[in-house]
DNA sequence: AAAAAAG
């Protein structure tokens, strides 16, 4: 019996645009998807659009400014541990002198997420613009977008039309985000006007920029006054996501968008010691970037209070769901003392839309808005598809030709990045260990490796020290990694629905 | 069916 193996390969050679995303095989979209209805918004007349406020904040305890003031005598930084919100904020920037000439990228105690601010080369210039996104905005321009339910916000078309706040829109133009995408265009007006959201969005549109600013600016905005607890703390936000690695992603994109706006996000995940993380909570968390078990784990520690979130952001929602997670999830939306649905603002991001996600949104949302953006992958000027039917027996010395092709695409003296899916753990062992010997530089991720490993192997992919990374589906969705010119799956995934993810 | 996630 013949196996095949497809791989997809950034369209335009030219590196320096070929990013894309870790799972770009940029197979069509699903046409179904664009044209479902919400069973509780069936049968509805269509509604107009009415007159809109564009900023109004969710719901808020009161409008006090100045953010963090009520805990001026608090050391951040200070031996000892800062319990709920104090310790950092206002104290940090104001006054203690605690590293506040910001000498090496530390400015107010907060290390400055962005790196080396100064990019002098042109090339380099190029391929940083790229990277905020991965995206190329002008294959955006059709994208077509959905949305139903009652009061809609109408889209923006700049950063500029939203009102962000002065801190958020500096965070943004650090991140050289240009213009929003479609995802963002949507769902940012509708979530600052305090609406909740079930959103189908695929990995690279910007999601995570697309909850993240109305749940920043909801927090400066918010004032919003917290319990003390003795070494509880009380997080105002709460994103969930499926991996380790997705979670670590989210909360540095949190940092950056949240530098020097006195709001803080911290994340926790297994795998890791948790003493750490128990530290850095215990310095202050706004937003609180998790995987479900790792929280669980802090809830029934009760270190962790859900009882002040305002605002729940579900990442990869169905993907959450075929990894087993649905009690965990439900039990820490339902079963602890988060507030329901209606008392906080709740965002569900999902690549596809089933009768489990459906549920999980009649649960967890309260009269919500439905959004639906059409896969960015089924434009083919972006990504070439090739799918190749080889025997089983020529796999690997198929994939080596492929590498070899590679070898001579890298730009700057060093080899473009590949990325090589295989159905097992074992397999991406035995992969890696024959491309090692082979004299390929490769490493690997998945689940049976320790975290530690994980990581390592990560940013050594991004470094392009090890140029080829094999991977099992841990890194099949939400990661997205830029500069990767190659994807290619080495097995045929068994589960279509993971191959075109979503 | 495998993988992922809490030790």
């Amino acid at each position: 019996m013949s196996t095949s193996w497809a791989d997809s390969v950034a369209a335009d050679n030219n590196a320096a645009s070929g990013s894309s995303n870790i799972n770009g095989t940029g197979v069509a979209s699903h046409p179904a998807r664009s044209t479902y209805v919400p069973p509780h918004l069936r049968n509805r007349p269509p509604t107009a659009e009415p007159p809109f406020s564009s900023h109004s904040a969710p719901p808020s305890d009161n409008d006090r400014i100045g953010y963090g003031g009520s805990t001026s005598g608090s050391r951040p930084g200070g031996s000892r541990p800062d319990y709920g919100r104090q310790g950092y904020g206002s104290g940090g920037r104001g006054g203690g002198g605690w590293n506040s000439r910001g000498g090496d990228g530390i400015v107010g105690g907060e290390v400055n997420p962005f790196g080396n601010d100064d990019v002098n080369d042109e090339a380099e210039r190029a391929f940083a613009e790229q990277e905020s996104t991965g995206i190329n905005f002008d294959a955006y321009e059709d994208i077509p977008v959905e949305t139903s339910g009652e009061n809609v916000a109408p889209p923006v078309n700049t950063f500029a039309e939203i009102d962000l706040g002065e801190a958020l829109n500096l965070n943004i133009r650090r991140c050289k985000y240009v213009k929003p995408t479609p995802v963002q265009r949507h769902a940012i007006p509708i979530s600052l006007a305090g609406r909740d959201l079930m959103a189908c969005a695929q990995t690279g549109s910007g999601k995570t920029a697309a909850f993240c600013f109305p749940i920043i600016s909801g927090i400066i905005r918010g004032q919003f006054e917290r319990p003390r607890g003795y070494r509880t703390v009380y997080p105002l936000a709460l994103i969930l996501s499926p991996t380790r690695e997705l979670s670590m992603q989210i909360h540095e994109e949190a940092r950056k968008f949240s530098y020097q706006t006195g709001v803080k996000a911290v994340v926790a995940y297994g795998g890791a010691p948790i003493n750490q993380q128990l530290r850095e909570l215990e310095r202050g968390v706004d937003i609180l970037v998790a995987t479900p078990g790792r929280l669980v784990d802090l809830l029934e520690r009760a270190r962790v209070s859900l009882e002040m979130i305002r605002y729940l952001a579900l990442d990869e929602a169905d993907r959450m769901l075929d990894m087993g997670f649905e009690p965990q999830i439900r039990k820490i939306v339902e079963q602890m003392d988060m507030p329901p649905p209606g008392l906080r603002q709740t965002l569900l991001f999902s690549a596809t839309f089933p009768k489990e996600i459906q549920r999980l949104a009649s649960d967890f949302l309260s009269n919500y808005i439905f959004l639906a953006v059409q896969s960015v992958g089924s434009s083919t000027d972006l990504i070439v598809q090739r799918v190749e039917f080889v025997h089983a027996s020529d796999k690997r010395s198929h994939l080596m030709d492929l590498l070899h092709a590679q070898m001579t695409n890298g730009i700057h003296g060093k080899q473009s990045l590949t990325l090589v899916f295989v159905e097992t753990k074992k397999g991406a062992d035995a992969l890696e260990h024959w491309l090692y010997a082979s004299g390929f530089h490769a490493t690997t991720i998945h689940g049976d490796r320790t975290q530690q490993e994980r990581e390592q192997a990560l940013r050594s992919f991004k470094s392009g020290n090890t140029p080829i990374l094999v991977a099992t589906d841990v890194a099949a969705r939400g990661l997205d990694i830029p500069h990767v010119a190659h994807v290619v799956n080495f097995d045929l995934p068994n589960d279509i629905d993971d191959y075109v993810h979503g």
